[in-house]
Formats: C-alpha cells, structure tokens, sequence
DNA sequence: GTAGCAAATCTAGCAACGCTATTTAAGATG
DNA sequence: CATCTTAAATAGCGTTGCTAGATTTGCTAC
C-alpha cells in the first residue's frame, strides 16, 4: 500500500530526530511507537528488529551523503575540487554526527564492492572515486585512502577527540598533500 | 588493598576477553561477575556501572597502543619510520579489534588536548606528533592528520567497509603522500 | 570467650529493554 | 447476516543495568 510507505518513512524521521537530539540511545522501539501512535509489533512488521531501523536510517543517510557530496564536485569548476568535496564531507558529519554514526557504526552493512551492497554506499564512494578519475593507475587506493582520512578526522571529531576548530587547516594540508603527490607524479 | 587491584585487572581483563571472542554486547555486567565469582554489586563498587568498565579497558588499551607505536619508532634508524609506525598502528588495531574499537566508541572520553585527559591517550597521540618534531611549524596539523587518517583505515577495515588484504598498498600511498609533502618543503 | 560493631558481600527486585505469541478489532466476500 | 482474511493491540517472556536492604564476615573491646 500506499500509506505503508509513508509510515515507514515516518518511522525513520522519528528515529533520525530522537537520536540528533537525545542520541541513540534514547532511540527505543517503544519510543518510535509512541512516536508515530502505533504498537510495537508495526515496528516490526517492517523493519523486523531495531537494528533494522538503524540500518533503514544509515542507507538513507549514505544517499543524502552522496547526494551533497556530487552537489559539491559539481559547483565547483576546475582546481579545488577535493577541497570542495572534503569539506563537503566534513560539513556533512558535523551538521548530522547521530546520522553520520549510524552510517559506520553498524557492522552488519557489507563491504563496499561486494555485490550485496546497498547502492546508496556504491553511490556515496563512488563521488569520491570520481576525483581520481583518469589521473593515476592507483584510483582505487587513492580514493580508499582520502575516504579513510576524511572518516577519521570526522569521527575523531565527532567524539571530541581533535578539536573541530582547526578541521579547516586539516583539509587544507590534506588537499596539499594530495596535489604534492598528483604534481610529482609519483609511481606507487 | 592488594588484592583488590588484582581484582580490577581480573575484571577488566575478563570483559577484554569476551569482548573479543564474542563481541562487546556479550559483555555484560552479569556475565562478568559470573566470570569472577563474585555478585554484582562488587564490580559496582569499582567501576560504578558498566561503561565505567569498557573506560578502563578502553584506557588499557591506550597504553598498549602507545607502547607498540614507540617500540617501532625505536627500531628502526633511518627513513621508514612512518612506514613502521602506521603499519604498527594498524597491525593493533587488526590483532585487537574490540579493544580499538572501544577506544573509539566511548564518547564520554575527553580530548586529546584537554588536561583531564588520561595520560595513556597523550603517551599514544605523542608517539606520533614526535614523526614530525622539528621537520614543520605545523606539527599539530600533521600530525592530527596522520592520526586520522590511520584511524579511517583502521575504522573502516574493522567494519568491513575496505577490504584488509588493499591494506598495505594504502599504507604506502599514504607514505608517499607525506614523505612528498616532506621532500617539497611546502608552506601550508 | 563473647558481645558488639564496621565493612564487605549477597539476595532480591525494580524499571526498561528487544521481541513475540495470542487475542481482538475491522473490513471484505459470499 | 455469517464467515474469512488481514491488521493492529494487548500482554507477557527473558534479559539488561543498576540498587536498596538483608546477611555474612572479620575484627575489637571487655
């Protein structure tokens, strides 16, 4: 039906908005089903388990992810792409940390080039693959690597682990030492 | 007392082992007094509740994490010492996945540069931020973003999201990227 | 030696959780 | 109107983190 997936949408904004505000935790199967006026078992029916859920709102945020991270690398035109699409990315984790965590904290969700994966992931990598398209034999590793960094300094700084107000000058050496390589044209 | 040390560390080290094998759900505050033999107000009266436990392991774990990085700082001599660190990085983080991984999922740690932040964390950070001692006056920045980068690919390999076996091809580009910055003399 | 006290430990239970078997309500079919 | 299917709710099971109150232990004083 038609009002099925209304519901289900409206199960994972409640459970988006619980955890921005009160984080995870807080996200209870009970909670959602005050939330949306419905018994648990709804819940159920269509996500057969909270982690379910959670999964439900990780996809959704791979997709918005991929969606601002092309955005990104279409605005800008030539030379300060991967500037663009990094702070991009971090901006993205910092405006959404609960979104952002459900999106690698579950375990569940396969690899990224495994066949099984949810095209929002492919989607989401795949903006990054793009930035090393044609550039160097290595696009796999490079984009591997720069997505690697870019996660890491988003979920040091989501934990408080490294200061947010210096993330700027983060990218910008990031950037610096991504270009010193392409310049060089170092073989890896 | 003595022996009630010895108790902490046989708790922590109980909670260090289940977690392991089965996981840090499985870690349970029942579970853990069964493992002890003792009822379950006792670990209470240490640690205060169950995420006090997983700090102290977590706090553990620095400490190690800081030693193995310093003993490859100090086994090799000339050129290759970031080569040996990050591979020491990961090599940790890989044979110890649930001890990284709460090292990285407690938010209620402090950050790095706070001064309530337990020395193990400024012993492990410092290992690193010592790669770039007098080679740039952006020290802080680098080494910030060598941290995060190795804690991306340790992050993302953990949760499957990069395959394991890319790992040491991304550790040279990753090289590569920094000792390029290095040889450039680039002013950020 | 025993009465009393303080500290340590256990027993038992609360509230909340994820999840589900069973029952009740509602709408369609004949 | 009776029946059957589908949808939802009720109620409850087992387990969790955590804690108040009972109980044991070990020591001190007389």
């Amino acid at each position: 039906m038609r009002d099925r997936q209304a519901r289900r949408a409206q199960i994972i904004t409640a459970a988006r908005q619980i955890a921005e505000h009160e984080g995870w935790p807080s996200v209870t199967v009970r909670r959602l089903s005050d939330e949306i006026s419905y018994s648990q078992p709804v819940l159920y029916a269509h996500f057969g388990s909270r982690e379910g859920i959670l999964a439900a709102v990780a996809i959704e945020g791979f997709g918005e992810m991929g969606a601002a991270l092309q955005k990104a690398r279409k605005k800008v035109r030539r030379g300060g792409i991967l500037d663009a699409v990094a702070n991009a990315y971090l901006e993205f984790a910092a405006t959404s940390p609960a979104l952002y965590e459900v999106m690698f904290s579950l375990s569940l969700s396969v690899k990224f080039d495994d066949p099984a994966t949810p095209p929002e992931l492919r989607y989401a990598f795949s903006q990054l693959a793009e930035l090393f398209e044609g550039q160097s034999s290595r696009v796999t590793i490079l984009s591997e690597l720069l997505w690697a960094s870019l996660h890491g300094m988003a979920d040091l700084t989501r934990t408080k682990r490294l200061p947010s107000h210096r993330q700027r000058e983060r990218v910008k050496a990031l950037v610096a030492l991504f270009t010193c390589l392409d310049e060089k044209h170092v073989q890896m």
